[in-house]
DNA sequence: CGCTATCTTGAATCCCTTCAAGTCGCGTGG
DNA sequence: CCACGCGACTTGAAGGGATTCAAGATAGCG
């Protein structure tokens, strides 16, 4: 299912240190988590785990997107959660998995044994803390997303998508980067609660009025960053306060 | 804004003693909660905080309602959490609200001031780890609320709510027990992602079919839960498992 | 008793979906 | 090398479910 690399990174040099689960621990800490991590790496496309499967490990998202999805029995899916690098997988207390966990991308994983972990998490406050501040900003999100799913237009939930990949790249606001786009259309359909035509569509109405431009079917540029975030309706006046 | 009722409810006898954020605690972990509550209540329609505001208490709903609302600047609203009894609110390290609260019912929540529970919260393990469960508890939530609202149909939307209704009001699952309805037509349809003529529409469908009857506007009664149930959508076969 | 907020119902419209056809890009094998 | 095939994507046309706009009904309350 997976391969097992060599723990060769060190947490010290890790990418995302200061972002993960680990990013309050001091040095010797984070010696603790070192002895019990290990490397594991997905394919594009490959399940990492189903709904109702025991999750062995918690994990943090080295590289590469994974995405968390429901189904119903028909087969309608919708997307719940995106998991980009330094996101994190597992909760303490509860090892039934609720959704799917599927890697979009290609995919490495930081991942810790479940008592060893819990045991950590126990007794390192530095730890606990981090873990109830992301499960509190999980619940932002999927909050912020409950109002994309409800009540916003096909147009202003792409443009939301859109932006949210450009502001979570790394290049803060600026136009003329590469963004990767690490879903297909029929993912971004499941994620946005719209049909994949419906994405095309959308995503080619922003290319013809030069908001965006696609270099290929997985990478865009944004030629027009203020169109855009006027599009996803979060700021009706499209001011540049903030 | 509101009224400060004396502490004349012990916790010992709280309704909400065994599910709210007190949950875990011991006889003397209760007393040092004891200590710092105090209960507040507001009217119907009564807003409790504005998003933006900083939240001075920690709260927990012993009775009564609340809404968690988004809006977007041209109006648009999206019910982002519903808060039965023993509910909480607030999150530590966090004092902006990100949401406006409101009182859909006359409402009685149990208060801690800020600084004193954080401490506890630091100090009592138990409370600590309450904290934690009903976060992700809420996570959960909002995660199979983005499935209703991303890919379920207006019908299904109002069984699922109604459902949830019939769940969280006590009566396990009889029928011929009356069930309060703590929301407007409007406020029901910020929650679903719909408009008040559909959520009035769609309730009027199964009136008609005789799945449910109204005492009143506010109070309904199930004739048909397992129709109820095979038309939220979340069980294809309506199977009896589970 | 009538006022008003809330709710119901109807009719027309529209946005998104559904169904269908065609294009693009890329790896494989002839 | 290039035809072939296939998965991913785009685009068009028709259809439908929810919204919008508009009237009217109902109930709670002074």
């Amino acid at each position: 299912m997976y391969n097992i690399l060599n723990n060769r990174i060190q947490c010290s040099k890790c990418p995302i240190r200061h972002r993960a689960i680990c990013a309050h621990c001091e040095e010797d800490e984070l010696a603790l988590l070192e002895k019990i991590k290990s490397y594991h790496t997905y394919r594009a496309n490959q399940p990492i785990l189903w709904r109702g499967d025991t999750m062995p490990h918690f994990s943090s998202v080295v590289s590469g997107v994974a995405s968390l999805t429901k189904s119903m029995e028909d087969g309608r899916t919708q997307m719940v959660g995106l998991l980009l690098p330094s996101d994190f997988i597992g909760r303490p207390g509860r090892s039934i998995v609720e959704f799917d966990v599927t890697a979009t991308t290609e995919l490495t994983l930081c991942s810790f044994k479940r008592e060893p972990f819990e045991e950590l998490v126990r007794n390192i406050p530095h730890i606990a803390h981090r873990m109830v501040e992301m499960a509190l900003d999980e619940l932002d999100a999927a909050r912020e997303w409950m109002v994309l799913l409800g009540r916003k237009t096909a147009q202003e939930k792409i443009a939301s998508f859109l932006e949210m990949l450009v502001r979570r790249s790394g290049h803060p606001d600026q136009s003329n980067h590469s963004v990767d786009l690490p879903l297909t259309r029929d993912e971004i359909a499941n994620f946005l609660g719209l049909t994949l035509e419906t994405v095309s569509r959308q995503m080619s109405t922003f290319r013809k009025n030069r908001v965006i431009e696609f270099l290929d079917r997985r990478h865009f540029r944004i030629l027009d960053m203020q169109a855009l975030h006027l599009a996803t309706g979060d700021d009706a006046d499209g001011s540049i306060l903030s």
